[in-house]
DNA sequence: GTGCAATTTGGACCGCTGGTTTATCTTTGA
DNA sequence: TCAAAGATAAACCAGCGGTCCAAATTGCAC
């Protein structure tokens, strides 16, 4: 047995025991700067505990991140996918990002583990699974946007995926740092927002 | 006397001493994994006399990134500052990011350590000021391209400075990770890309 | 040239990190 | 009842960045 399958198989009061102060402390402190050791002081847990269930400190943030991402649901693509014109792709386009934007409103900590996640990804290899899947999705919706003419086709989709991904949470992060903008103002802007976004990816003119 | 003051007054031979193998160290390794004493070890050098010359890690990363820095020159905003219209704005922007591309190109240890400054600032203090130095002059070109109508004004220069900083990493970081996109090609793919940002970022029409 | 003072140097040491190992305790099943 | 298997606690490890201090070296006034 797994330490993974072993920690999946305790009962969900028990697994909140490890998970409860882990993610507060990623939260608090990203992956690298997270103290395993302070974590398990919170908790009362015990190391030998620990790498029972977990294998190193990667497995414990995956975890994290999985119990929060399975409060958010999968994100729908479908309807992007089957978009036949660009006018319909950009308006699901919209909403997917509209609906991702309030997740993170709604949800701190899960906005806090994503910014954590991109942030430190380039440097551990240990995410680098749960991101591609990501960019993955985002590469399979701009190879259909280019397909329908909703997306540009002078630059490789792997490219303008990354672009993508990365233009989101750089717009995400500056929100995110923002303290003063608050309410309508903020619905206003992120919607000019997504305006830049969609100028940068749609068909060049001429 | 400043552990800085001392090491600036060193011989540039003496200097290099330190220098060399801490460049070779932070990009294979990254700031974080970079191992000081590691560094120590390669050059023959011993942690006293390292905590007499640096008051930390950061310092000596941030001597290493100046030694290269000052291989490139200044970025030469001035030209851009100047321009009155538009099309000379956006002329001027192309000459200045070729230019950057190009220094890359040539020292790849300048490219690398840059990246490494952008990619590990989020999670260390330490590097907020070289790096707010950049995005403050981007934050200039910016307000000064919004001034002549080069730059939509719909978003705060602010905003506008981060996404465009973030876009250029971003488009940096794509072309490092390419290996078999090379010569006629390579130029090509830049110019297109180059012309994205730019549709990102001039005027919406309408 | 000599002796003192200031600087420079080496390296032992510190608290901490993530991770390993071992030995004990608990449970299970025949 | 007893042994095999699973779970747990805690000692332990190498390495980290950083501190400290005593010894070696240097520079300078006399």
């Amino acid at each position: 047995m797994t330490p993974r399958e072993r920690f999946l198989a305790l009962p969900a009061e028990t697994r909140a025991q490890w998970l409860d102060p882990a993610e507060a402390e990623f939260c608090a402190h990203g992956y690298e700067a997270a103290s395993l050791n302070r974590i398990l002081a919170t908790g009362g847990l015990s190391k030998g505990r620990s790498y029972h269930y977990f294998a190193d400190k990667g497995a414990l943030f995956r975890a994290v991140l999985e119990r929060r991402l399975d409060h958010m649901g999968r994100l729908d693509t479908d309807k992007i996918l089957k978009s036949q014109d660009a006018a319909l792709f950009w308006e699901e386009t919209a909403s997917l990002c509209g609906g991702l934007a309030g997740a993170f409103q709604r949800d701190a900590s899960l906005a806090a583990l994503i910014r954590v996640l991109h942030r430190e990804s380039a440097a551990k290899g240990a995410f680098a699974r749960p991101l591609a899947v990501m960019r993955d999705q985002i590469a399979g919706l701009v190879t259909h946007g280019q397909g329908i003419g909703a997306v540009r086709s002078d630059l490789p989709a792997s490219l303008l995926a990354d672009l993508a991904f990365d233009l989101l949470v750089s717009i995400d992060r500056w929100f995110a740092g923002q303290t003063e903008v608050t309410g309508e103002d903020e619905a206003e802007l992120s919607r000019r927002a997504f305006g830049l976004f969609v100028d940068a990816f749609v068909p060049p003119q001429g």
